[in-house]
DNA sequence: CCCAACCATGAATTCAGTTCATGACCGCAA
DNA sequence: TTGCGGTCATGAACTGAATTCATGGTTGGG
């Protein structure tokens, strides 16, 4: 029995439920000529008349009639079986953990995950704002949300949320005890607390938009850190000029423990990022979420 | 279930009885590739991850092994199925002789083959009431209907009638010159035509029911006889009762040439049976034949 | 550590399935 | 008896899904 002919017999099945080729095309979504070209190759294949055709009129022959008899329980059986495991399938189920700040939590995950863990009550979701993207690699956390895209060639990051905008930032002490800047060329006067994710990677630039051009600029500081909250902590400690996205800052601009300056030369630039390993066989539950995530961004 | 997927199933069991994508391409005759991309289709389609790829080795995974559990009986059933119609369906063809009484090619014969040979002109039939069972053996007959089951060794006998009742018969000269018997008892004092079918073996008995018990009567009389048609012979001459299934004696019953006795005293029993030889390489008409008898039974 | 065997996948190819066009057949009504 | 409408059959033309090609990634064994 090869494989093509397992589809044909479908096509049997159908035109001896409608009673006519020209009904069962119209089931199959094909027309009344291949249900005919289908059957006739069919009856070829296995050497034998499987239907009789009068005008107006599809019966089976006792030969087709008997392989029916065989089909009818088979495609049932089939046809429940695929559906059952469908819908086991769409059990997802066990532990994902994510790595996120606190705002990509609030802003990005938590309005996704809310709804996920009540559509399915056997998946469960651990949030952690101090993993690295390092611990992906290492298997200690199943994905992360970042911004910007992924650093890692077997990581693959895909956007989650809304374009930001960045926001240069100090501490008030800081700001009286060193003025503050009107243009960005100014920052080069002043500390700059820098961010780069590896310790041989580039350092991230502070990019703004002076004229309507682009411009980068190369700033100096006392520090070099790898973690958004490292940042928060030393420019709340008035180190220097944290730059980060707003969301990331915005507990701090509205509780007054930090300044913003040079709002009208941030640029908007690509979102959160969710970050996860390109291995196969990711989890069912993690997968679900990639896909709710993606989904929640359009 | 749609029609495209009924192939892909086919490929997927390939896979798991062969144990890697590359073997089963070889099986199906398309490349290691086609069978990865049919794979893929199929699990995308039902939504649901069907095997566990690692290097050098592949594996259901769970709801794969659900899936084929139900693929595997199918799948076979419907290859048997499509076997057994194309070697029925290789143009049964030639000659088919049966040696049959008149009220078994009535009853259990006729009816089928008046079928059969519409659905499939290259068989003829030819039916003898004159035939015996020895003629199998010495390949005069290639079947024949007889009541009871086999009686040699290598000779099949497969039911393909209803069950039937006995019935005591004789000529009204017989019963006017000899009493007609109230109870079977009274046979003893009687004529009884005798049946054996060799010569050197058993006389078949003359069983009757009396107050619910199975009692078999021995008796005697002029003639041991191996054909019902010599029976009814011997009957209608005269020669004293005849014990023959109804439908064999229905004809005379109704003409009156012979009467019945003991209606109540006959009990049911096994009916009609196809004899044939029991060796290997039956024609395909006449296997046709058998399949067709065997499925008029049900 | 290297190699062989296997799977994955995007792009390109190909040919089997399908449509198109149209003829043949048949049942039914006028 | 004839005409019409509905259905099946089939060869030729078309097309898109299945398959191949090319190649990269992974992994187990030597």
């Amino acid at each position: 029995m090869d494989r093509d002919m397992l589809g044909d017999l479908s096509t049997l099945l159908a035109v001896t439920e409608e009673g006519n080729f020209t009904r069962a095309g119209h089931r199959l979504g094909i027309s009344q000529s291949a249900v005919s070209h289908t059957i006739r190759r069919l009856e070829d294949k296995i050497g034998v008349r499987l239907l009789n055709r009068s005008a107006r009129k599809v019966t089976a022959t006792d030969a087709g009639e008997q392989l029916l008899a065989a089909l009818r329980p088979s495609f049932q059986q089939l046809g429940n079986r695929i559906e059952e495991i469908r819908t086991l399938g769409e059990r997802p189920s066990g532990l994902v953990r994510v790595t996120s700040s606190a705002p990509a939590t609030r802003d990005i995950l938590w309005p996704v995950v809310s709804q996920l863990v009540r559509d399915y009550p056997d998946v469960r979701i651990e949030i952690s704002s101090e993993g690295r993207l390092s611990d992906l690699a290492e298997d200690r956390f199943d994905c992360a949300i970042r911004l910007g895209e992924h650093l890692s060639p077997d990581m693959i990051a895909v956007p989650v949320g809304p374009q930001l905008e960045m926001a240069a930032v100090a501490s008030p002490e800081y700001l009286a005890r060193r003025g503050t800047p009107d243009h960005p060329d100014a920052l080069e006067e002043h500390d700059c607390i820098l961010m780069r994710h590896r310790s041989d990677g580039p350092v991230y630039d502070w990019e703004f938009e002076i004229d309507g051009e682009d411009v980068v600029k190369k700033l100096s500081g006392p520090f070099i850190l790898n973690d958004p909250g490292h940042v928060l902590t030393a420019a709340r400690a008035g180190h220097g000029f944290g730059y980060l996205p707003l969301p990331e800052v915005r507990a701090d601009l509205d509780s007054g423990r930090l300044r913003r300056v040079l709002a009208e030369f941030c640029p908007r630039f690509d979102g959160y990022h969710l970050c996860y390993m390109g291995r196969r066989n990711l989890s069912s539950a993690l997968r679900l979420l990639i896909e709710r995530l993606k989904a929640s961004q359009s």
